[in-house]
DNA sequence: CAGTCTCGTGCAAACGCATGCAGTGAGGGA
DNA sequence: TCCCTCACTGCATGCGTTTGCACGAGACTG
């Protein structure tokens, strides 16, 4: 086994017959180096395989050009997409996303905060997770900015990247009434959730003024198979409601399947349901989910900018709720 | 903005009376320190908040416990869930993934891969990507063990984790011809993967024993869009096919998709369908996709596995392919 | 031609930690 | 009592960089 020294600036520097410093400037942009020196460093670097150790940078510099990202479950189709444009965009501003799975508990999280502390990232986005506030300032303490995507947190000021899940709850409320519908009823999600919260808020307002009230709620959790009992619950009888107001678009799928498959009911004719996301599945033609689009893209790009700027030294304010959009599909 | 200083084991090391030495060792698992001391570092550490730092340890010890993924796409749901499972598993082990999308091309992974060793990852993951040959050469010259995952390379020695794809394309073939149809197509994924490659030479083999040939053939390459013009090539004629084999479910869903929703053909009546991942999706009710089952977990175990034996310093060679099993469900 | 500026370069000091080595003290056996 | 052993501790060095500082050489200016 070749076990391969590992090449360091020194030996770049002795080939090229410079510094150690004349190598480090060169790879550092803007740094003050003559073209003739660079060019025999970076000819030396080529022959000798060299790049610049990101981690001995970092413990100088203080950057990591690292990015924590805690996330608590990927099968909700919402979050593989936010990672993957969330990863594609700090790439193109030279970040690295570290990745954390945290399970639902609060004490979880707090525990993978703290490795992830460890590894002296710059940033954090808390995607999907509630953040104790006393957590939020240990991070605060740690000199870390911390974004939360899609999750708020009602009494400290921190920075929270949200749609407007209000407008949306009440674009989704609207939306049925406009249909007819009259017997209405609403699938919640994990109650923890500010996104909950503010969703269920806004349609009970849609509701209200239309003189309208919940004809039955059921609570899902953001899970799969509690949306689908909570289904069960709310539709196995008589005096069911016509239309469905289900809090994202991963609980919706499983209604859909249980109203569909289990009870026989048809979709939109029987009970008109509405999702929240639009996920790439829900444009898929087997279900044709009608949702409220959340711009992930939009969601990301603002979430990275407010990293960054905050990052970068500037004090930041969180941003205003992004905009949603009704889709129209098959389903209500 | 009170800027709090960074706590060093210096700061804990005067605060518990004691030496940085002593401090450094309080948390090295297995050094020699006294019950008393540990206390008072413990004790002084936890006053101050303080956590070793990982990068400054990685720069002398050489291990940064970071292993960095390569993927291509999060949008087939079979990744996510990869992820999630590589995560958990290597967080078990005391590391963290650091997450580099790759766009298809090969030049862009040489990059991308030039990247992570900046960041000394212990280990490297490439799940749905080819790795150039020299690209190979240049991690094993960096000492850097790297795993394929799902995808293998035939010329070297490479470390690859994958299922027995041809036996999972030989289940396929045979199960379709068991249900007693004879124009069987298949639409194939992406064919510079060995994926596709196995699964269709399984799938011929199968086809063969029974005196089979292939009907029709067209190339989805792993992307819908793509899956999705395949499947109205060879299905928009009088002459179509009973059967087909889509080389992964991601694909199936939309070629059902076209089948059912476009050209109003009825699965399985019309046309049998099989997958190939046994993605969570696949068994929802509204595909309800028969498909042979990559047992994500084990392979996931396995890679996980034998790359850390591999970063122990052991000498390891690809595990043998993993068990596939075919799932009946409504397609098939 | 002297003075001033600018540009490029090397030196050396950090960054926060782990670890070999030597030294301390206590305990135990003879 | 003396010496050896052993568990523990501190000192100092090094990991691979970046960067402030000083210095030398030209290039300009007047």
């Amino acid at each position: 086994m070749t076990t391969t020294r590992k090449i360091t600036s020194l030996d770049v520097a002795k080939r090229a017959g410079v510094s150690r410093s004349a190598v480090s400037r060169v790879f550092t942009p803007g740094a003050s180096v003559s073209e003739r020196t660079a060019s025999k460093v970076r000819e030396a670097a080529n022959a000798l395989g060299y790049r610049p150790n990101v981690l001995a940078r970092a413990m100088l510099t203080g950057k990591s050009k690292i990015i924590g990202l805690v996330v608590a479950y990927l099968d909700n189709h919402f979050y593989p997409t936010v990672l993957e444009l969330l990863s594609e965009a700090l790439e193109r501003e030279g970040y690295h996303v570290l990745v954390f799975m945290a399970a639902h508990s609060a004490d979880d999280v707090e525990d993978v905060v703290s490795q992830i502390l460890d590894y002296q990232v710059d940033g954090l986005i808390l995607a999907s997770v509630s953040l104790s506030s006393d957590l939020a300032n240990r991070c605060r303490a740690s000199g870390v900015p911390v974004v939360l995507f899609n999750r708020k947190l009602e009494a400290e000021g921190e920075l929270a990247v949200v749609s407007d899940n209000r407008m949306g709850g009440r674009l989704a409320a609207e939306h049925l009434i406009s249909l007819g519908r009259t017997r209405i009823g609403h699938i919640a999600g994990w109650e923890g959730a500010s996104t909950q919260r503010d969703r269920e808020a806004g349609f009970m307002e849609g509701l209200r003024a239309a003189g309208l009230g919940l004809f039955a709620r059921e609570v899902g959790d953001y899970r799969l198979p509690r949306a689908k009992e909570a289904a069960r619950r709310m539709f196995d009888t008589p005096d069911r409601p016509d239309a469905v107001f289900v809090a994202n678009d991963y609980m919706a799928f499983g209604v859909m399947d249980v109203l569909r498959s289990e009870l026989g009911l048809r979709v939109p004719d029987d009970v008109a349901l509405i999702g929240f996301d639009d996920v790439p599945s829900a444009a898929w033609p087997a279900y044709s989910l009608t949702t409220i689009r959340q711009h992930a893209e939009a969601m990301v790009t603002t979430a990275v900018e407010a990293l960054l700027s905050e990052i970068g030294g500037t004090e930041v304010t969180s941003p205003a709720p992004l905009p949603v959009t009704l889709i129209r599909r098959g389903s209500a």
